[in-house]
RNA sequence: GUCGGAGUGGCGGAAUAGGCAGACGCGCUAGCUUGAGGGGCUAGUGCCCGCAAGGGCGUGGGGGUUCAAGUCCCCCCUCCGACACCA
């Protein structure tokens, strides 16, 4: 037997749109958009200006995508479906008179990078620039129109010497609640020395030495080091931040277990600008899914605080947050975090007497309060989140053998402590009210205390909590009262005799930002003799990383309470400096630890503007032209990305932004006005019966089942990846079809923020479509053109500028699989018209290649060059439809009796309802299923439909 | 459990404002292209009954509003995603 395959490329006609020609075609126009600098983006002034007064008069429009994370993995086709959307938006926006910045960059820095480095036993400097310069191979290849004089990494010295910049800003600014801002620290330090400002413990600040003066301003800075409990993952040999932890207690990256530590980390004060940052979502054209997800995540609730005293104790109270005030006479008892410090001070030596058995706690009855709050903490220490997980949880908790006294009744109610109230949240202590909060019901039944309803259920609610409205009982002055008025009395009532008052709380809570890794930016930050922080001059940036052979995380401690080592720590002459910074040459130790990965992603969108800019992270009068616009919130105008960013990145940019803005860095409150999160390409995957994927391109299919070496095999659709068997890259499609038809099925598979399913034989359709179009431009046999510069008919032109209008509005949408879909009719149209007379409209050709411009830009180019255009088409206006050809003039309606149709009928545009039934009557068909039936109603929606109601 | 999103032919998916369900593509069927084919062209293709004309049924299931429901309302099921003792 023959080649086939070499059979059938000397069959092929000799000018025939090929895979072969299409990377012809390809290659040649990206080396073309490159030499003639075809998509360099010019700014307003500075160094990147040069072209500006050409679009001067042009909408400027800042389109975003998420930037790359640069694996060694390499590609596969779910992963440019964003770059590919964002390319087609610019592209068609610039045709349409905008001056359009399309950047990309890569985000280097952080664990993944680090641990391929380890992996393949390199530095991750040079497994970082290997992997991007593959990536920029891979992307130029889709022929992305990148302004590539904009690109850069986050782990380039000059990039992240601005990163360790903006954290000097946060370090040397704090929060002034009342002008509900951030201001310079010395405004700070002057409001004190001044006697504007009292100190926390109301010393005067002449009385404070210079290290406590020292101590009170670190306490304000919005960069702060604080000793917390961290989220501690030996296998990753870093702490994280809790939203890098699972639900189940495990680290995101990899599913390692996490345990909490306390240690000394830097944290940004982000709950600061919880309410800033829940407010102006209200301003973002946004996904609502995403909103609300910020939304959950910042967890704003309302309630009050309120003060406990605690029996014996003079003067010490504790102090409580509840969202239901209204039902504090029903507090019967109440519940401290174990972590809490009070808990040391209030617990008692005996227990009290007659304290019931089961309120001792689980370890044994002859331990004293003291010893069982003790192994309480201990066990509740070692557990992991995972095992305080599953559903119907256990609660558990140990008597402290103290009592508080409820202000309201003065009714004396035993303290616990339990590992159901959390540390973190509120003041880390409940007022426990059974009767309307199922958790403290379940307490209570646990250990037989007491329970008091004081909002009536209704008649035949029992045996749970009740959470719903009604009026309160058992309440005293409440009575009566429904929840929400009583809620407005009781927070009058605690003010009034100050016993607490109305408060907030937030789940957000304030950002750790230290990691004990090698592979992020080192903090501008030393330390002279007195442990405390001492900020680097801006001169001193930037801190580079040391040089170092063995930056492998270390684990220090003994296996019961291991803790992290920063390998920068390991760096001894780079960890010592001596320096002048304002008291003289002395020694000072470095910061070890080092930046998290989201540090360098937090800002990048401003670096784009003005990459070069040694003296400012942007340029104000760049950034003003590229982040003002016509939306409320100012920003990037269009950022696409994927959902999964939804709080982590997304959350920490804006607040990051809205920094920079308070210090007037830069001019917008937000940072993306617009987001779009796009979809996930899916794949089949095969597993054999032991559970293993199996190579999906060899899996063969008969009669719908599925079978592999003649074993039969599982499909079930997941993501795309290398681990499952199941990867496409782009280069296996680039081979059989080229870039632009990639392109094209990448766009035409759905809808942009839908994810869908990868099909590579439905690919051919795409490539047809191209193949017929170039067809019809071009004469197979010899290359020459088929076009002829006589009118279209009229049919065909009221195509054309149908198209032309529906392809606007979908691109405007970024509903590219339909607009797709319209040129594909067009083209149908266009092949009907090239067989009947043998050449194809010249307005028709020229103006469907403007219009495939933006999605198949390379074929766009070649056939636009092969009309006779000289220049590139990138900047060609788009082409505009003309309403005269838009309206009709005679429609088709549909006639229905009874809503279902019976008839089609044709009836001139704009005619009148009494014409349209008219119309309708005379229908034949019509007719004679009205003969003799009672038209009790006529509907007639004109243009649309006639509908005769005879029942 | 809570909060989001989604269920439409054999498959991917269309359907401004409640008004022709299934655009467009894949696949499939038939014909033409003097053979073969990951080729080209033409026609057909939601399901059922029917030679046809035509009729019936159809957007996860059940109910409702309406002349008219994929679209609006109520209940339920399934799948995907996020959060998860937040007081």
């Amino acid at each position: 037997m023959t080649d086939t395959a070499e059979q059938r490329t000397e069959d092929v006609p000799p000018y025939r749109y090929t895979a072969r020609r299409a990377n012809e075609i390809e290659q040649k126009w990206q080396d073309r958009w490159d030499e003639e600098r075809t998509f360099w983006t010019p700014n307003p002034r500075g160094p990147l200006s040069e072209g500006f007064e050409r679009v001067a008069d042009r909408t400027k429009l800042y389109v975003l995508d998420m930037f790359p994370y640069p694996s060694g993995a390499g590609l596969h086709v779910g992963h440019p479906l964003g770059y590919i959307g964002t390319d087609v938006y610019s592209r068609f926006k610039r045709m349409t008179g905008h001056n359009v910045l399309h950047p990309m960059g890569y985000d280097a820095f952080g664990l993944p990078a680090e641990q391929y480095a380890i992996q393949t036993g390199q530095h991750p400097r040079v497994t970082v620039e290997q992997n991007i310069a593959t990536m920029r191979r891979q992307l130029r290849r889709l022929g992305l129109d990148h302004d590539p004089r904009r690109s850069f990494a986050t782990t380039d010295v000059q990039y992240y010497r601005w990163t360790q910049w903006i954290f000097l800003q946060m370090f040397n600014a704090w929060y002034d609640e009342e002008r509900e801002t951030s201001r310079p620290i010395d405004e700070l330090v002057a409001e004190f020395e001044s006697g504007a400002r009292s100190t926390p413990d109301n010393r005067p600040w002449d009385e404070l030495d210079a290290v406590e003066r020292r101590q009170v301003v670190d306490s304000y800075r919005l960069a702060y080091l604080d000793e917390v409990a961290v989220n501690w993952c030996p296998a990753l040999g870093t702490v994280l931040a809790n939203e890098e932890v699972t639900a189940e207690g495990r680290s995101e990256r990899g599913n390692y277990p996490v345990y909490k530590r306390p240690l000394k980390q830097w944290m940004l004060r982000i709950t600061k600008y919880a309410d800033r940052l829940l407010d102006d979502l209200d301003l973002l054209d946004w996904p609502e899914s995403i909103k609300i997800m910020q939304r959950n995540w910042i967890g704003r609730s309302e309630g009050a605080d309120i003060v406990f005293p605690v029996e014996n104790h003079e003067g010490l109270g504790i102090r409580v947050f509840t969202t239901r005030p209204d039902t504090v006479f029903g507090a019967t008892y109440m519940v401290l975090a174990p972590e809490l410090e009070i808990v040391d001070e209030i617990v008692t030596n005996e227990w009290p007497s007659g304290t019931p058995t089961r309120l001792r706690g689980p370890f044994g009855t002859d331990v004293s309060p003291v010893e069982a709050v003790e192994a309480y903490r201990e066990y509740a220490a070692t557990k992991t989140d995972l095992e305080r997980q599953a559903e119907g949880r256990e609660k558990t908790g140990v008597f402290t053998g103290a009592f508080a006294i409820n202000p309201v009744n003065d009714k004396r109610i035993p303290i616990f402590v339990a590992d159901y109230v959390l540390a973190g949240y509120g003041t880390g202590a409940i007022m426990a009210v059974p009767g309307q909060d199922q958790r403290d019901w379940d307490f209570a039944e646990e250990f037989g205390l007491e329970i008091i309803r004081t909002v009536q259920p209704p008649p035949d609610f029992e045996g749970e909590a009740y959470l719903g409205d009604g009026p309160a009982i058992n309440s005293g002055f409440l009575d009566g009262l429904d929840v929400a008025d009583a809620k407005r009395k009781i927070t009058e009532w605690l003010e009034e005799t100050n016993n607490g008052a109305g408060a907030v709380t937030y789940k957000l809570r304030d950002w750790l930002f230290s990691r004990q890794r090698y592979w992020g930016e080192p903090f501008p930050i030393v330390y002279d003799e007195t442990g405390l922080p001492v900020a680097l001059p801006e001169s001193m940036l930037p801190v580079e990383l040391p040089e170092m052979g063995d930056f492998e995380p270390r684990i220090v401690g003994d296996e019961e309470e291991t803790l992290p080592e920063p390998p920068l720590a390991r760096a001894e002459e780079w960890a010592t400096i001596e320096a002048d910074l304002g008291e003289g040459r002395k020694t000072y130790r470095r910061e070890t630890n080092t930046m998290p990965q989201w540090a360098g992603s937090c800002w990048y969108y401003l670096r784009y503007l003005d990459p070069t800019n040694e003296s400012r992270i942007v340029d104000a009068e760049v950034e003003r032209y590229w982040m003002e616009g016509d939306t409320p919130s100012g920003g990037v105008d269009l950022y696409v990305g994927g959902a999964e960013h939804a709080v982590l990145h997304l959350l920490y940019a804006r607040f990051w932004h809205k920094v920079l803005y308070d210090l007037c860095h830069v001019s917008t409150p937000e940072s993306f006005a617009r987001l779009f999160n796009q979809g996930t390409i899916t794949a089949h995957e095969y597993v054999d019966e032991r559970g293993f994927y199996v190579p999906a391109d060899e899996v063969e299919e008969r009669d719908g089942r599925y079978y592999f070496e003649g074993k039969e095999v599982t499909r079930q659709q997941g993501r795309m990846g290398k681990s499952r068997k199941n990867a496409v890259t782009p280069d296996d499609i680039y081979e059989g079809y080229g870039a632009d038809t990639l392109r094209l099925y990448e766009m035409f598979m759905g809808p942009l923020d839908a994810s869908r399913p990868w099909n590579t034989a439905d690919i051919v359709g795409v490539h047809r479509f191209l193949q017929r179009f170039w067809r019809n431009a071009i004469d197979e046999e010899t290359g020459a053109l088929r076009v002829s510069e006589a009118p279209a008919d009229e049919e065909t032109r009221r195509i054309l500028h149908r198209t032309i209008d529906a392809v606007r509005n979908d691109m405007e949408r970024l509903q590219f699989n339909t607009a797709i879909a319209r040129l594909f009719e067009l083209n149908n149209r266009l092949t009907a018209v090239v067989g009947e007379t043998g050449t194809a409209p010249l307005e028709v050709v020229s103006a469907m290649t403007l219009m495939l411009a933006p999605l198949a830009p390379h074929l766009a180019e070649e056939v636009w060059s092969r009309l006779g255009h000289p220049e590139s088409l990138a900047y060609e206006p788009f082409p505009e439809s003309d309403p005269a050809y838009l309206v009709e003039e005679e429609v088709e309606i549909v006639v229905q009796v009874d809503g279902k149709v019976r008839a089609r009928v044709k009836i001139p545009a704009g005619a009148g309802e009494a014409d349209h039934e008219a119309v309708a009557r005379a229908d034949e068909r019509i007719a004679q299923l009205l003969e003799g039936a009672e038209v009790l109603k006529v509907i007639v929606v004109p243009g649309r439909l006639v509908n005769f109601v005879t029942r």
